[in-house]
DNA sequence: ATAGAATATTGACAGTGTCAATTTAGCTTG
DNA sequence: CAAGCTAAATTGACACTGTCAATATTCTAT
């Protein structure tokens, strides 16, 4: 007697494959795996998703407001400077890649962005609490003036970049010696913040 | 009359990957297509690699020689100046990602390094053009002193950043006015480079 | 209660990576 | 120059994948 009508098989699917992605990686991940693993047929999937692209959209949504979550809880836990807390929200963004390399992996595809809007607000979510920072920051003099935008996509760019050269090199690549990688974005975003400052 | 011993079988597998890759992307992109093009049975390709992950991986080297190439070049055209060198430098890396989108991707996928030796070469080789730079610029007294390495990683991770944001968001994430991605490169890599003056 | 919509199922199809066994071509050695 | 060995390429098979079409089941509203 097969059960109809799961009631929430959406995210029962999100669940199961953000954990076969995690468990097994990219590669190895198949809507029929996560249909199996559900318990439903080979093709239930496709009356929540059009095709295999959105629930990779959608796991990638998922996987910004899990950044989201950390970086506000690295950010609290930190002190009222603010140049620490942006050390603190870039650290937390490393620790998800190097925690998440799968998930990031998903995150940062190249999706149609028209097709899945969304996505694109998760994704702005998250740069949005750099942002704030940033602002408050110059609020308070802590920060000089100047393109609040521009310094926190510099801000961004700068760590994600550090996040996939980590992800891609397992952290051979920046770390030869055997300083943490905590080290290493504290000093590149130190960096950055007295360039903006002079 | 099928014709046995290609020759140079492999070199041709590989060119035809490539083309296969920027024409169709790297989700098209099958063993099977990269044989029939060729001419060849499907089986064939496994004389020269051991899987599909080993293809990827000559891609992938191969793109990072095209890339040093394409830095090296534009380095050359830019003026003296070590600040104008390495601006350069991060404009064509940042070029070469969005007119290579599908080879960036193939490029930086996360490979067993023992496995593929050559590749590791290979990245390093693109990095240490830019290491050449900054040794020398900091010889010259253009850059203040400090750890070369370490100041070679944070240009790097920046412009790597860019490039990785870049394609994954076409651009609109960091290019909401109309501004080119060329000035965006420009201003953030300035950052980073007063930062490290200070 | 019943029609219709939403949800799930079964079945099929072309493609895929990869293994095994076989055939062919080219080189070496007697 | 013939025989044989090795490397290169072939055919055939298998399990697995995404996705379409047709069907069956359940839910919901009238």
């Amino acid at each position: 007697m097969p059960k109809y009508h799961h009631g929430d098989l959406r995210n029962t699917l999100l669940a199961i494959a953000t954990e076969l992605l995690a468990e097994d990686g990219f590669h190895a991940l198949s809507l029929r795996k996560i249909a199996q693993r559900a318990g439903v047929s080979h093709n239930a999937p496709y009356m929540h998703f059009a095709d295999k692209e959105a629930v990779l959209a959608a796991i990638a949504e998922e996987g910004f407001h899990l950044l989201t979550i950390d970086v506000e809880s690295a950010i609290s836990k930190a002190g009222i400077d603010t140049r620490q807390r942006l050390i603190a929200a870039s650290t937390a963004y490393v620790h998800f890649a190097l925690n998440h390399a799968n998930h990031v992996q998903v995150m940062f595809r190249s999706y149609d962005v028209e097709k899945y809007p969304s996505l694109l607000d998760a994704s702005q979510a998250s740069l949005n609490r750099l942002f704030e920072l940033v602002k408050l920051g110059q609020e308070n003099g802590e920060l000089s003036s100047g393109d609040t935008h521009e310094i926190t996509k510099a801000i961004w760019a700068m760590v994600h970049g550090v996040a996939a050269i980590s992800i891609a090199y397992k952290t051979t690549m920046l770390l030869p010696d055997k300083s943490s990688i905590d080290d290493v974005v504290s000093v590149f975003v130190r960096f950055l913040l007295d360039g903006i400052a002079a």
